[in-house]
DNA sequence: TTAGATGGTGAAACGCGTTTCAGAGCAAGA
DNA sequence: TCTTGCTCTGAAACGCGTTTCACCATCTAA
């Protein structure tokens, strides 16, 4: 396989002109670009990205991080973030850690050995000081709030509000024993709507209503079977993914639950799904979040540190 | 940033022994590994893979073509490429090409230029001889059956049997005018299926009922108001998605039609949505697939092609 | 006429880890 | 005693594109 040498040696020119032939730099007369030209294309001549890797110091890659694929919810951002990556001319590495720490480690350390130029961070089970710390071998940008952070940037919206938003909602609506459902209980995002919830609690005091570990369609099923072992049940539920809500929302069909005369349900995201069974929704813009991430990580972001805005559909589920 | 030949220097010894070390080599006296790893920690060293990467000539990096991420078939392919990328110290880089033929010529590329030392192909529209040529670059592998192919591999199950055997199944059950729901008309998969329902059609004359572009869960809405425009209605649909098989069945629950007794649903793949709705489906190892796929990439496996059984959960849509 | 662009070109250094190969030291088998 | 055969070590070449810098021609503005 032709190496840039060997098309200088046949083009007859030096190494200098083919390389500036290849990257379209100005000050290459007619005639060798011409010559340099027909001599690459004889020869099939390919670059090796590998050794443009190595001279630029730079990958033109950067590393994804996402707890799970499967999920649409991620699924959705990586779609805002394929989108930029194409309209970049960038590739991205998946790495998915099933919130294990090792993966995540290892995608910091890709960082760390150049293998990646930069890193978005989905979610993670790594503390964020430690995070911190490689911002020094390359961008890394967070999908939750940290804002005040000098060293990554965040793009995020604000799920504390949203969260306080929704339940006076419901609250406005008549509802009086209202729980949520969400993924895991730990992480930024769930932290600061527990927070919310906890706030609600202390000005309007009920009963706590709390289901974690929720992530897809099935579990909605889960979460209305735990609901009729309860003596006092919950007349409304937040539920942090559009999926869950939507199954849920079957489960109480299939349990001839009315909904939402008997339990109200707001989902978040807007997915498609959301639509089609008119749940009434939280709009989360994930996928221009997703691009915005990308954004940022190439360095093309004004602000360190965005916040993207909410709104609520109102549809037929409350 | 200390390259080895600074270590090397510091360490008093040559940077073929520094390498030895980062390898773990044998041959290295104790007393100098020690030398070594004591400069090593001290200035915080950390290999450049790029460097390593041009070197050895091989990025440890698998490309991974899909058409799309969110899709829940995709995503559980991913998941098992996933499991096995750790498991043999890899990574692979997503692209994904909403169909578009230059996005699948960039992977393509990327595997020319060395960015990457193989390829997976989930689905693809660039036809397959034209890929093909791209074997003397690293290995490619595709999901679908490409079987007597000397250049490629392919991980496989045979959607022509399945179809034919859904088709036998529902026909013995006593239904009499089957159709079937996919999501794009072209493609090796759909292509069998295709073929196993027009031998069927011929075996047992009916009006052909063929429903095209249905992806999600919310695409069985439309397919249901699609069958709701017709005088002549199916009675049994193959869904080649048990994600728009639950869509479909959803939709038929609003539009009070009766599964089984006016409609018979099989799903294929055997998601756990299927599981939570009770769905009949053709379970498909999605996951496996994308386990061995990933496997014959690395050129770990004994046989070129391979097919992947296909068996039939019966559950209550049919 | 002269100083200062502007166009065009190539030698050499650079980024950095791996691998080949030659050679030294030392012990076991013939 | 001599030959093998390890163990251990390092110089140098290799993989390959980019970038810096020096230099020569022209050409333009003063």
């Amino acid at each position: 396989m032709a190496n840039i040498r060997d098309i200088a040696k046949m083009a007859g020119v030096s190494v200098t002109t083919v390389s500036r032939v290849i990257n379209d730099h100005p000050y290459v007369s007619e005639e060798k670009r011409k010559a340099v030209i027909d001599v690459m294309r004889k020869v099939d001549y390919q670059v090796n990205r590998n050794a443009v890797s190595l001279s630029q110091g730079k990958s033109h890659l950067i590393g994804v991080v996402v707890p799970f694929v499967k999920h649409p919810y991620f699924g959705l951002l990586i779609e805002g973030i394929a989108k930029q990556a194409v309209e970049n001319h960038y590739h991205f590495v998946l790495i998915q850690t099933n919130y294990e720490k090792v993966r995540e480690q290892e995608a910091l350390d890709m960082l760390k050995h150049k293998q990646i130029d930069g890193l978005i961070i989905c979610s993670h089970i790594i503390e964020l000081a430690t995070i911190e710390a490689y911002h020094q071998y390359g961008k890394i940008v967070v999908s939750e709030n940290a804002e005040g952070n000098k060293s990554i940037d965040s793009v995020f919206v604000d799920h504390y509000q949203s969260f306080m938003d929704a339940l006076a909602y419901l609250k406005h609506k008549g509802y009086k024993r209202i729980g949520y459902c969400i993924g895991r209980e730990s992480g930024s995002n769930s932290y600061f709507r527990q927070l919310a919830y906890k706030e609600f609690l202390r000005q309007y005091p009920q009963k706590e209503f709390v289901f974690t570990e929720n992530y897809y369609f099935e579990d909605g099923q889960k979460v209305i079977d735990e609901i009729s072992e309860l003596t006092e049940k919950p007349d409304a539920l937040l539920v942090t993914s559009d999926v869950v809500a939507a199954g849920i929302l079957t489960a109480c069909k299939n349990a001839h639950i009315n909904v939402p005369k008997d339990m109200a349900i707001i989902g978040f995201d807007n997915q498609p799904i959301a639509k089609m069974m008119d749940i009434t929704t939280f709009e989360i813009p994930i996928a221009t979040m997703g691009e915005r991430l990308f954004q940022h990580v190439l360095g093309k972001a004004i602000n360190r540190h965005e916040e993207l805005a909410v709104n609520l559909i109102e549809r037929g589920t409350v």
